[in-house]
DNA sequence: CTAGCACTTAGAGTTAGCTCGAAGTCAAGA
DNA sequence: TCTTGACTTCGAGCTAACTCTAAGTGCTAG
């Protein structure tokens, strides 16, 4: 057995890459119902402390609120009668991040299709390149883009 | 030739699946430096007015800010000059574009994992099915991380 | 034993991006 | 002609997620 290490706020903050003020707003908002305090009041963070962050993470960066994922602790401290409440909640987050990725995606097509457009005027000197030939240009974009896309 | 299509703020809200406020709110910050106004000041939109709502989309949804974004559309009315700023801008953008799929993806494994977690859980009745036999589950949640992010 | 620093709290302030309301203009239909 | 409804502007208000300030407490090194 190891002895117990404790992670100052300032610790804990720096491991997530958070601030000492942002660890202490999630708290109050209810969403660090685990961690542990000295006598005098001082926030002690476990090693173990740092996965709950990481979700907290992925949840947020996944679209849910605060108030989201303070419910999902919540689930969490009630037990098993909760096991399918926090099932669904991480379905439908897999349905989230599954449109997200494809919007994201999207956009990465028109933003190579944009880099095509500017490095194509960027080496003739001018944008009027695309106004010459019209059909010429549509289908050498229409290439541009398939081909960025592979 | 086909006659100009008009439309009102209202139809191209409903096209761009936005607010008819929130237009009025992007033409303010300087977003829209191109759209018609008829004599009495009512904005008229065209078909290829729409092209630009999709570049601002894209541009917010990947990170830019609205000042950003006006940035980049005061460029494109100076013309050739700034051919190399809006190539570079799209260059970043795409950069920025690969870091969050990266952390999308991330995001993805920890979801599919804990989906498994609750499922099992669920199956079993009871979150006490991973504190057992803990090797067996840890070696069977690393598989499961696996399997899923194939 | 005291200086200094990290911690505590409550609560106010900031920023981005809308979102809404008030007051007024304009054009078309009954 | 009058009403209706969509448009206009200006400016205030809202929400989320921090971000910071002030006032105070409590270990620890010199």
């Amino acid at each position: 057995m190891m002895k117990k290490k404790y992670y100052t706020i300032a610790q804990m903050a720096q491991i997530c890459n958070l601030t000492p003020h942002t660890i202490r707003y999630y708290d109050k908002e209810g969403l660090l119902p685990f961690i542990d305090r000295t006598p005098s009041g001082t926030r002690h963070f476990k090693e173990e402390d740092v996965e709950a962050f990481v979700i907290i993470n992925c949840l947020k960066e996944t679209g849910l609120g605060i108030k989201e994922i303070k419910t999902f602790m919540d689930w969490c401290r009630q037990g098993d009668a909760t096991i399918d409440k926090r099932l669904n909640l991480f379905l439908e987050q897999k349905k989230k991040v599954q449109v997200q990725l494809k919007e994201l995606k999207k956009h990465l097509k028109k933003i190579d299709y944009k880099i095509w457009y500017y490095q194509t005027a960027k080496d003739a000197g001018t944008l009027a390149v695309h106004d010459k030939n019209k059909c010429v240009a549509t289908l050498k974009n229409q290439n541009a883009g398939k081909v960025k896309l592979k």
